[in-house]
DNA sequence: ACATTAACTGTTA
DNA sequence: TAACAGTTAATGT
């Protein structure tokens, strides 16, 4: 989801500063703002039982996080840490049904941005039920690839690295490594300098 | 700090 | 039992 700056701020929102691996909300608060990204990058997780993380997405720049959370009466069942210094646009929850109310277009909008979530992530739990690790890799660029706009062969640049890959998809780094070096040899993606093409 | 490799272990198709 | 994901540890960028 991205709201026009100039019209949060009619509604009352705020800009606030993230220091790196800041927390921006913790499982069990209480929503109280929407939340969008100036600058900067933000991953949302949790820790099973045993420490182990598993990221839930990664989001930068126009994207925003926590806002299903605004139409259901629920705690944050996941936590929001910025990744990289921050800049945040928040707009308090009132406010927010405000907004939506007066300006039926994001309303619409937000509609169509929670779907498109709801669809990827039925696709991703499919794939991430496959114990094949490379539907789970291809599942995730895929999904990445959804917000880009040149949809092209190896036009896509993944700003991840291969431990936030593995922490996303529930496999282990060398798995990830492993998997990417047979894609690449499968002229899946391809691979300059570290970096991965998809 | 992140990526890669290797050698080994355990699980499973 | 051969394949392959995870573990550990060392090494490379």
């Amino acid at each position: 989801m991205n709201i026009d700056e100039k019209i949060l701020r009619s509604f009352g929102s705020q800009t606030r500063e993230y220091d790196a691996k800041e927390f921006i909300f913790r499982e069990g608060d209480s929503p109280i703002s929407y939340y969008q990204i100036v600058s900067g990058t933000v991953k949302i997780n949790n820790y099973n039982e045993d420490g182990k993380e598993f990221i839930h997405n990664i989001l930068s720049e126009n994207q925003s996080f926590g806002d299903p959370m605004l139409f259901v009466q629920k705690t944050y069942p996941m936590n929001a840490i910025a990744l990289t210094p921050c800049t945040i646009i928040r707009l308090p929850k009132s406010d927010f049904i405000n907004m939506l109310n007066e300006y039926p277009k994001t309303s619409f909008e937000m509609n169509a941005c929670l779907s498109h979530r709801l669809y990827y992530k039925l696709i991703m739990m499919q794939n991430m039920s496959s114990n094949n690790p490379q539907v789970r890799v291809t599942g995730l660029l895929d999904f990445f690839k959804s917000f880009h706009e040149d949809k092209s062969r190896f036009a896509f640049k993944v700003q991840l690295t291969r431990q936030q890959i593995a922490d996303l998809i529930g496999l282990r780094v060398e798995t990830v490594i492993r998997v990417l070096k047979r894609m690449e040899q499968n002229n899946i993606i391809k691979i300059e300098n570290h970096k991965i093409f998809y």
